[in-house]
DNA sequence: CTGAAAGCGCTTACAG
DNA sequence: CTGAAAGCGCTTACAG
């Protein structure tokens, strides 16, 4: 099988040391032409792979990849959501052992775009070959893609998709699970009940992933049921302050099945308003499995919890990195994480 | 770091050769004990771990391990379920590629017994490092896991887990499953509507997953809602015969909405008839994405699919055969996989 | 521009 | 029972 062909067999059929054949495999400059076109050929008529084991068993002690990963400084708390993309980066770069990969943890404060910045500095500065983290600012995510990339590293972020370019996503598309959240909510409502969208955010921002949730929501009502507009309403808080949606819940008529989508993680903080409302036959669906919402979800007051597995986004992010590094092959390296749906019964 | 050890290291400190250090990580013969000693000492105390890569680099020629996968015919059938698991086999031999592993494909055929148990001995007759299958003969995978197995190979079952031990499982529990949709039918249909367990087969045997799945929807429903037991209905039918369930149906109320809980992968199978039926509010749920279902649950005629994931469950297995041949570690082959919910908006 | 040689960490056939 | 040496396939510093 052409399989077994390796480094030798290729360079006896081409008439040169396998030193050359190295480098042509690498584009390494100090090959004639000629010796590169021959050598060329050959590899493609064999269909010669590099065994990238015997390859990283030669590098790894003296060409380490290291890997810079930037995460909200939440990621030291064990519990914490921030938590998760490290646990999927050690379960990779734990698969990849022996294979001379390597990572540092850095971090950020999520109210803070300089500290993002002056981070990202520091990893660019010191000799990284890749930088794995989350595109929350994006002035400063625009910078460290263009020009503060001096050693022009691969910059791969998780959570959210931005308009970058040079550099990779892993993430999972947030319009989608918006009509993910619509189709399960619908199922149970339908058109005669009552929908309310909650998006509560601690800063007057509101996150991307948020607005989009909300707009593959109203998409999928809209194309695929017959739920009134008038039906659906939007409630927003920017002070994460919840009488105003206390407020909101009263106006909104109880007679009726009322479904709840919370367009981001905080869908824990609506129970306590929930059971003084008058609102008895509702449905809740949130987002990621923090600890508040799976204890809720436990007790049947969340019914529906869609994961966006951040764990998972990292262990792929690394595994694509290190594809990339090793293969020169990036497509690993762009992926919509399929939309997880987690209800109590199917919680791991 | 204690990472960086090697085996010269080791042999340095113990006073031995790294030949002598190689013997004892392996067990093999020929060492004297006071030399096991001292040399197993220093491998405690130093954390001392094989590097894997340079092992399997060394090994890969001279004794590639070999992986005997055996599964139901259909696994040449690129649509059919049966392929699934071949596709995660593929992915995870792809990924392993260098480490010298390599499978070959073995089948059987689903209603003959024999011809599942001869091509086993077949596959224990010659030299394989691990067999792959699926335990759908019970006493045919009594003796492949006792008396048959003369060398003494790990045998990893998929798919379904049954009372046999000297083996391995990476299966779904059916029981979980079913309590699964027996919350996510509830939670449209209500205590008001009726509920009707479909258990299709071509064979006059009920699969062990079709009735672990009954029993854990009966027991969800009994356990966490108010629906009345006489509002579950089950339907087998041993011949596929398509009238008897007509018959049944016609005999189910309806005025209420109708939940249809499918114990296996034959959903699709229902919607002729119910089309046809006088049931208006049906909400269905089955399992396996196969192209029937897939394209109902497209068409919104089937609403919830729930995934066993088999191409997941086999690229585990064979990632799991590899730690345990290489490094003794079993710990990965006994996994209960997660559920997955399925609707037409999170398909991937 | 090119080749011969050493070495990554482990394994094994051989010699003693 | 133990060690020295060769070699897995690739990479690189060195010599020419």
């Amino acid at each position: 099988m052409d399989k077994e062909i390796g480094i030798k067999e290729v360079a006896r059929l081409a008439g040169v040391s396998i030193g050359t054949v190295d480098r042509v495999i690498h584009n390494r400059s100090g090959v004639s032409p000629n010796t590169f076109d021959r050598v060329t050929k050959i590899i493609s008529e064999t269909g010669y792979k590099k065994n990238n084991v015997a390859s990283r068993l030669k590098l790894a002690k003296s060409s380490t990849l290291n890997i810079a990963v930037l995460l909200p400084n939440e990621a030291y708390q064990e519990s914490h959501y921030w938590h998760l993309p490290l646990q999927g980066v050690e379960k990779a770069i734990e698969e990849l052992q022996g294979m001379g990969i390597t990572y540092e943890l850095f971090t950020f404060y999520m109210g803070n775009e300089d500290s993002f910045e002056s981070a990202a500095n520091e990893i660019f500065k010191n000799d990284f070959d890749a930088l794995l983290t989350v595109p929350f600012f994006y002035d400063a995510c625009h910078k460290i893609t263009t020009e503060k990339n001096q050693h022009n590293i691969p910059i791969v972020f998780l959570d959210t998709k931005q308009e970058l370019s040079h550099c990779y996503f892993i993430y999972q598309n947030s319009y989608k699970s918006g009509a993910v959240a619509g189709r399960l909510l619908h199922q149970v409502i339908g058109k005669k009940g009552n929908y309310v969208i909650v998006s509560l955010t601690n800063t007057n921002i509101r996150e991307k992933n948020m607005v989009e949730r909300e707009a593959g929501f109203r998409a999928f009502m809209q194309e695929h049921t017959k739920v009134a507009e008038e039906r659906i309403f939007s409630i927003q808080n920017s002070s994460n302050n919840l009488s105003a949606v206390k407020t909101a819940f009263e106006q909104i008529a109880n007679s009726e099945p009322l479904g709840i989508f919370v367009t981001n993680s905080r869908a824990y903080l609506l129970t306590e308003i929930l059971k003084r409302s008058k609102h008895l036959n509702t449905t809740m669906i949130g987002f990621d499995l923090n600890a508040n919402n799976l204890a809720l979800l436990n007790e049947n007051k969340i019914q529906y919890v869609l994961n966006q597995k951040p764990d998972f986004q990292a262990y792929n992010a690394i595994k694509g990195i290190f594809k990339l590094l090793t293969e020169g092959n990036s497509s690993s390296l762009s992926t919509d994480i399929p939309v997880e749906i987690l209800i109590k019964e199917n919680l791991m």
